[in-house]
DNA sequence: CCTATCTTGGAATGATCGTTCCAAGATAGG
DNA sequence: CCTATCTTGGAACGATCATTCCAAGATAGG
């Protein structure tokens, strides 16, 4: 009997998402998300409840959208340091250049902003942290078992090390960080931890 | 003639400086600074003018009494590798642990709000990021010429992943990231630019 | 076509934002 | 002590904040 959605909710999230992650989340008025979907702010709170829900929606998108093909790539690839050495690539690129340059990165920009936040959003900083760090360990493992991980290291502290390093260029990124610099600085870590190929 | 201050604004500075990296300069209202301080909005406004003006001289005073002493101590620190460790064992000490424990880094936080931001605070990010590279490749010189330092790195490039290292161990302990996940992360860079020490 | 039920537009809410303003108070040179 | 000049407290400003509310509109089962 009763009415139906004049909008499709997954559109108006994914919109939603590009604001917060373009903007920020906590500068983002209400009436900018109202501008940006097109809904009527009675639609937008009976769909995706306040603020701080919607931001929780927003983040948990973004994993789901842009975080997660790219960890899933990294996980899947089993080139070992190649794989790792792409995945950095691509991130610097991805910062650095074309449609979402110097926006950062929405979970690295959430960070900054979760010190004292809600621990709902805290969990899936936490959740993504995991993720990355568990993907950056099985590319590892694809490298020792070509030999071309440094022997010795601790494969566990080498992928936070490796995710941290990914954070720090979201982070630098947004402020206006050159390419070539970040680049620098993620090879002399990857090298580090790796062997010189065999010919 | 004139009537006088009756406050000294150094150490009103100093106070708005502790709030905004607590909490946040972008979610601090004018009505917290002014309790914090126990100025009188005239007073704020007449000595350091609007609330981007305040956000920048707390940040400047943020580099002057929290950033520089550990950057110099860094940069003077003769002994090499130990400097290079020492540095991270304290920054990870002091964001887990004791009075600023998961406040982060404001240099730090406030990377993830810059973006759009004014060009001055950007330029600030900017020194900081530089002088703390500096201070890093210096210790990196001195752990060189003990031969400490893995031949064949660029120490520049070595100097920003170190750096970048830094920044993500801030960034992540406001998340509430755990010391021995930090320390373990950040001791596997270090050795890994490293040689064991002879003996 | 009727009507129960949900959605929608948009006005209205009170709170808080950063900022301005002015009368009253304090100061120190004359 | 007088007065020019700055500082101070605090009211007031308009703008914007997130949220609520309701009448009007749309829908689909009966």
């Amino acid at each position: 009997m009763p009415d139906v959605k004049h909008f499709d909710p997954e559109v108006a999230l994914d919109q939603v998402m590009t604001l917060f992650w373009r903007r920020g989340a906590e500068a983002t008025g209400i009436a900018e998300v109202v501008q940006a979907t097109g809904l009527s702010r009675s639609s937008l709170y009976a769909t995706f409840g306040g603020k701080e829900r919607l931001q929780a929606a927003a983040l948990g998108r973004y994993l789901e959208r842009q975080s997660r093909p790219v960890l899933d790539a990294l996980a899947a690839d089993t080139r070992g340091v190649p794989a790792i050495t792409a995945f950095f690539e691509r991130l610097v690129a991805a910062r650095c250049t074309g449609e979402h340059a110097r926006w950062g990165c929405l979970v690295t920009n959430t960070h900054a902003t979760a010190g004292g936040g809600p621990p709902e959003i805290r969990e899936i900083l936490d959740r993504h942290h995991d993720a990355l760090r568990a993907a950056m360990r099985a590319a590892l493992e694809a490298a020792r078992a070509k030999g071309r991980l440094r022997p010795g290291l601790d494969p566990e502290a080498v992928a936070e090390a490796l995710t941290l390093q990914a954070y720090a260029v979201n982070l630098r990124s947004r402020a206006g960080a050159e390419a070539d610099v970040l680049l620098a600085g993620v090879r002399a870590v990857v090298d580090a931890f790796t062997l010189a190929e065999e010919r």
